[in-house]
DNA sequence: TGAAAAGTTTGACAATAATCAACAAGGAGG
DNA sequence: CCTCCTTGTTGATTATTGTCAAACTTTTCA
């Protein structure tokens, strides 16, 4: 009934200036008249239903995408038919980085509920960075961060048991709700049981298992999507690869 | 006792003009001045020796590197002091992206064998690709690529059989392979098995025993390093995922 | 409102790959 | 040239997680 409200609320053009995510986001480091030339170029389509596609693998590459409320999933599909979830994007998080190396977005973006992005054309993305060279590093920084952010994944589909992965997951969605300025205690989790499945390379019923297994134990309580931790510090030291990378105190690594 | 000689010829300087790689590498759609520019501020140290550490994680992040020959395995460590390799870079490849988003390496990147590596500084990478969009626009695809390939390997950890992710992994190295000019179906691997099977999560028991199986079936010989494949076609088709994201023909997910 | 669909949970069983252990084969260095 | 040490191979056993099946809950939509 209230969704006609929702999406014309959510649908407000907000220049990057207004925008609580600005410091997540390409914004970060420019001052007041740089951030208007970056307003010019930002389109502000309406928002996108839940399931809808941002894109598809296959479409031609034109834009990279900011989410500004509500989420994103993006995920390959191999020739077999099988998808692997490659991120869940959430507000202040690019989409699309994928799409720049060939022109061609190499996943399907799919929205997981009600969810409004901005939309940068990338050309001319490229061309206001050239004489903006603090934009240009922060799109730099970004891309960099979604290269660190696979490592991670990679390490806790490597390396990790079932246990650890959902752990390691749950803490990075505490980490990105504190970092937006929300609790890292208490969030709401929009993919569904089998998505994390897929992401983190376990069949649902483990998902599932692990989730109980976390409850009796008194970790944390989860109803549906809404998910509270009781003891992060615990959680964090589950999930273990926390702080991947961070040091080389490895003593076996020397040369 | 070749030795001496064959540091001194990998460290030639090479101009990027007249370098074999131009055409994967940075310089990829530079014209001749352009280029020149970019070799003002390419620096070219001398070869890493094997096991020597290009840097460390926790470094602090000044400059990538384009491997000109040889080879680098990047890992990222857990607190447990677990290693988990996100990659090895051949000759063309870019190391050191993974620095750009705090200003610190987040991996070890450290030689496989003797290699021979340019150096760019970013921030003098930063202002040339201001004034030359060609540049700029090639860096962008070289990190989206770094994307995809990381997104080809969560689809092999999070999906694949070990049978599936070693035949991927092998078709994946014959087609980097036949992009600098050799041969797909011969070539010679600098990493061990324990290293392949950091790499594809997977126990190196699990390694050998797929290769000698790999072998039975006629598929490919693979002496210690020496890999030849004879029936490429067919190892294709059992790394199944070797499209991923190409198409969006699974009627599965259409919203 | 009610029925169907989608998502979640739990149990029983099976299988893929890990672990443990031992040995073989190359390569480096005295 | 021979020994040591790293790397690779093979076998036996274990266990973590996947698969199949079924019940239950929530959401969707007519």
């Amino acid at each position: 009934m209230a969704s006609d409200k929702i999406i014309s609320i959510s649908n407000i053009k907000v220049a990057c200036g207004d925008c609580s995510l600005k410091s997540l986001c390409l914004p970060l480091g420019l001052n007041r008249e740089e951030m208007h030339r970056l307003d010019q170029i930002i389109k502000r389509p309406r928002p996108l239903q839940r399931e809808q596609f941002l894109y598809r693998a296959g479409d031609t590459f034109r834009s990279i995408y900011v989410v500004r409320s509500g989420s994103i999933k993006t995920y390959t599909t191999t020739k077999s038919g099988e998808q692997q979830i490659t991120g869940f994007h959430l507000p202040g998080e690019i989409v699309g980085l994928d799409g720049v190396s060939v022109d061609i977005y190499s996943c399907n973006a799919q929205a997981l509920e009600m969810t409004s992005i901005c939309q940068v054309p990338f050309n001319r993305l490229e061309e206001l960075a050239s004489s903006l060279p603090g934009l240009q590093h922060q799109l730099h920084r970004l891309m960099s961060k979604e290269l660190l952010a696979d490592h991670e994944v990679l390490l806790q589909l490597g390396k990790m048991s079932a246990e650890e992965r959902l752990a390691a997951f749950l803490v990075n969605l505490s980490n990105r709700s504190a970092q937006r300025g929300y609790s890292p205690h208490e969030f709401n989790i929009s993919m569904t049981r089998t998505d994390i499945g897929n992401y983190l390379g376990l069949a649902v019923e483990t998902i599932s298992r692990q989730f109980t297994h976390f409850q009796e134990v008194g970790l944390l309580e989860a109803a549906r999507k809404h998910i509270r931790i009781i003891d992060l510090p615990k959680l964090r030291s589950l999930a273990g690869g926390e702080a991947p990378c961070e040091s080389n105190s490895n003593p076996k690594v020397q040369a």
